[in-house]
Parts: structure tokens; C-alpha cells; sequence
DNA sequence: GTCTATAATCAGATAGAC
DNA sequence: GTCTATCTGATTATAGAC
């Protein structure tokens, strides 16, 4: 890797992590550049505003977070079923947000707050995730295996909100990763409610 | 009410309603203001600061939505279950955010980004509406219609996030507000499972 | 109790030396 | 490619007239 991409991805790292701590105006360019090892106006080399650097820090975490979950379902071959795949994807989800991920934890946190025409960009760039994940819940609805009267974007919704409010309320203790992960998925899929 | 009190309710409303479009760093005191029918330094006669309405905001929406969920819940009586209880309170807590309340809304979309000296005291302030969803999933499960291998600190924490997420992304449209607690209640509560 | 005028602060951004 | 010095613009907050 050539030395301009070292620095580049150092501030992207050091963005994501300010991000996830701080909240979009929280982060500050010069706790970015600190942590980043230069002073505020050399990132300026690098990156033509902060809501470039922002920018770029969202769709490196949309683009980390498909892969990981969309790796982790596939691998499981064409013999699982529709909620095996649901199931794993939430495992995936969950370890990939608590086990320090700050990329996808940093659009987590800043989302609702990108000025608007960053927002379309990146609900944009966020289409391939939603639909893999209302993939997954087409497919256990139309196997017959989930409740049919769900409505599908309804439950994305809704799914996405709960998993990705763990890296807000999360702290290691007690319960770890996955138990936190084993927790999710028992609860959207077998419900609350004992059988 | 005094007149004194009237203009403190419009800017605290007024403060609500932008704080929830706009989130903490985007609402403007001259927003605010200008909402409430005066200039930016008017408001400084009946707040001391920015941080000073913003927590009466918060507290404001957390005790207007305890009420709401705790009035509809108690009204069925001692004769319902603890499920019933508890799908009450889901539907209660949808439909009092969807239906247009402005504090709650501003609490769940700045409660992140809030000071820490002030989320202190707001969580502390929150801990009465947290034991009482608590307490709701608690009795379900040692009656023992609820699965019990669920931690219930981390069931409140995923049902709250699903739920307060309902408005940052709903729009009235196909699905309105009782439809999409509807929902709310039928995930949490059977799961997505088809049973 | 609200206004006009202005101060104080702060963060993003630019210029230009090295 | 990073620095020091500076500018700009926005926003909270204050002073004091009315």
C-alpha cells in the first residue's frame, strides 16, 4: 500500500472511531487529526471537506458490514433454511457491531443526523443491505416458515433498529457478544412469549 | 395559566418539535424562537440556556410517555395477563410516538448525543419508565408465559430501541400508526417464526 | 417581556511557508 | 505532506433600550 493510502486510511479509521464516540457534531476535525498523528488543516490533503471524510467513513461501514453478514450467510451452502440464514445474519449482525467494528457502529450512530443530500447518497449506497436482509425474510415468509401477516419492510425496520442499538447500550460484562447475539435471535424469531 | 407560563410552553414545544426534526446539534435557538413567535435572546428570559430547555424537554417527554404507556396498562384492570399488559404497553408506546408527540420523539432522537452530565441526570430521570417495562416483562416471565432464558435487561433494552426507531421512519401512508404497533406487538410478542 | 446590537466562542476551511 | 497563522461563518449568549 502506497504511503498517501496509510494516511488516508488512518484518518477513515480515526473518523470512524470519533464518529461512533462522538456523533456527527461531536467529532471534531482535530480530534480526528489528533488520533490520526497530524494537526486539523492536513487533512485537508486528504479529503476536501469533512462531509467527505464523513461520507467516505459511511460507505466504507455499509460496504464492511454486507460483506461480513452476506459472507457469513453463504457459507452455510444452499442445505440451510430460510431462518437458519435470518438467524446466523443477526448473529453476524450483533458480533460485527460489538466486536469493534467502528465503521458500521458510526453509521449506526450518525445516520439521522447527515445533512440531507449526504442522507440520499447513502440510503443509496444502504439499498443492496436492505434488500439482502428483506430477502432473507421473503424468502422463511414465502417457505412457509415465518409469519406470513408480517409485513416485510416493517420487520427489516424494525430488526435493524433493535440490532444496531447494541453498540449503543453494550459494554462487555455479564453477557459477551454472543450471548447478546443468541439473545436477538431467539427473541425476533421464536418471540418473547414462551411456547 | 399565567401568561409567563404560556410563553414557556410554546418555546418548550416549540424546542420539542425542533429538536426532533433537527436533532440536538441542528436545532437552533432562532428556530426555536422563531417558532415561538419571538427572537433568539427572548428565550433567554425564561431559560437560562440552550442546555437548561433541552433538559426540560427530555424531561418533559419522559414523563408524558410514562403516563401515557402506565395509564393505558393499568386501566385493563388486575384482570389481565402479564402478555396482555405488556402488548399494551407496546401498542401504547407506538402510538403515542407515531400520534405526534413531539417530547418523546426529541428524547429518542437526542438522547445520544445529550452532554454526559445531563444524560446522567435524564437516565436517572428515565429509570422509572425502564423498571416499569421491566416489571412488565419480569411478571410475564414468572407466570411463565414468557420464555425465561431471555435476559430481561437486554429485552427492554432491544423492544425500546425497536419501538422508539417507529419515529424516525415511519410515514403516514399504507400502514398507520395502530397497524404498525400492530406489528410491533405481533414480532415481540409470537416472534417471527411461524408457529 | 421582547427587541436591537453586539460580544464571545468555536469549528471548519484556506493560504502559504517549509 | 504537514505545519503555523489566519479567515469565515455560524451560533450561543449578553447588554441595554423600549
Amino acid at each position: 500500500m502506497a504511503e498517501r493510502d496509510q494516511s488516508r486510511t488512518r484518518i477513515l479509521d480515526a473518523a470512524a472511531a470519533t464518529l461512533r464516540a462522538r456523533g456527527l457534531a461531536g467529532a471534531r476535525l482535530s480530534e480526528i487529526a489528533k488520533i490520526a498523528g497530524m494537526l486539523a488543516p492536513s487533512l485537508y490533503h486528504h479529503f476536501g471537506s469533512k462531509d467527505e471524510l464523513v461520507e467516505e467513513v459511511m460507505m466504507e461501514g455499509i460496504y464492511h458490514n454486507t460483506r461480513h453478514i452476506v459472507s457469513h450467510v453463504e457459507v452455510l451452502g444452499s442445505g440451510a433454511s430460510p431462518i437458519q440464514r435470518l438467524e446466523t445474519a443477526i448473529r453476524s449482525h450483533i458480533d460485527f457491531l460489538l466486536t469493534g467494528d467502528d465503521y458500521s457502529s458510526a453509521v449506526a450512530r450518525v445516520f439521522d443526523d447527515l445533512p440531507d443530500d449526504m442522507k440520499k447518497r447513502v440510503v443509496a449506497a444502504y439499498s443492496g443491505f436492505d434488500n439482502y436482509w428483506r430477502d432473507l425474510i421473503v424468502a422463511a415468509q414465502k417457505d412457509g416458515s415465518a409469519d406470513a401477516d408480517l409485513d416485510p419492510t416493517v420487520v427489516r425496520k424494525f430488526l435493524i433498529a433493535m440490532l444496531n442499538s447494541s453498540s449503543s447500550w453494550y459494554r462487555p460484562g455479564k453477557l459477551g457478544p454472543a450471548q447478546i447475539a443468541e439473545q436477538a435471535a431467539r427473541m425476533v424469531i421464536s418471540g418473547f412469549a414462551a411456547r
